[in-house]
DNA sequence: TTTAATAGAAACTAAATGGTATCATATGGA
DNA sequence: TCCATATGATACCATTTAGTTTCTATTAAA
């Protein structure tokens, strides 16, 4: 089980960047007016952008001298597909441990 | 949309930690245990077995002289809920933009 | 063609993070 | 009881992170 979608896992680790995304997930938004919605200065509002954009959680398009934020749902499929073989792990334990107490109880 | 889960999100940003809990889902460890599996000191492992249990992905229970940590699926509701809160509005949006263009194409 | 709006970039700061080394504590067993 | 083992706690360090301020570049529009 390895590495997949380290950006998105730290992208989605900050609050802020968090609630960032529930606003795109919603509506297109440039950066001007994502940082309309926070305390915080343009610049620091950029960072979280970039953060999101190396994390492929979110997508960038240059319009004019605009650029248009857009969510990517595509890359949360790291995150989910993580969570997903991390379940299959557990699972597959619970199997084990059930098949284990049913050869016990066989056994008695 | 709200901070549900910050720990738990926080804890999964560091691969060593997400390495931590697919051991974990497999089988419970001791802290020396799981410290084998890393090329790190003790120490730095029981800080992020530390923020893990922070974040409710683990469970720690004495026993003897021993701590077993166990992995706690429980824990990553906070996390699939949050995703799929996202999707939800996501699709929600979808929806309203589905609405829009037949409307469109029925005024055409 | 100025001017105002939008964004990018760089330099800096404070605090959090991931790690270490070292020392103290509690427990199981010879 | 005494010793080895398993863990906890503390202090320290280097790096990253989240934020700021300030300055520059590009584009829209009067």
């Amino acid at each position: 089980m390895m590495n997949a979608g380290e950006g998105a896992f730290r992208a989605l680790a900050d609050p802020t960047r968090r609630a960032i995304l529930s606003l795109l997930a919603e509506e297109d938004m440039t950066i001007g007016r994502v940082a309309e919605n926070f305390a915080m200065t343009r610049p620091a509002i950029k960072k979280h952008l970039g953060i999101l954009e190396e994390g492929q959680l979110i997508r960038v398009e240059a319009r004019g001298r605009e650029r248009v934020n857009r969510f990517n749902p595509e890359g949360l499929r790291a995150v989910t597909g993580w969570l997903g073989e991390l379940d299959r792990f557990w699972n597959l334990r619970l199997d084990r441990l059930k098949a284990e107490i049913e050869r016990d109880m066989k056994d008695e």
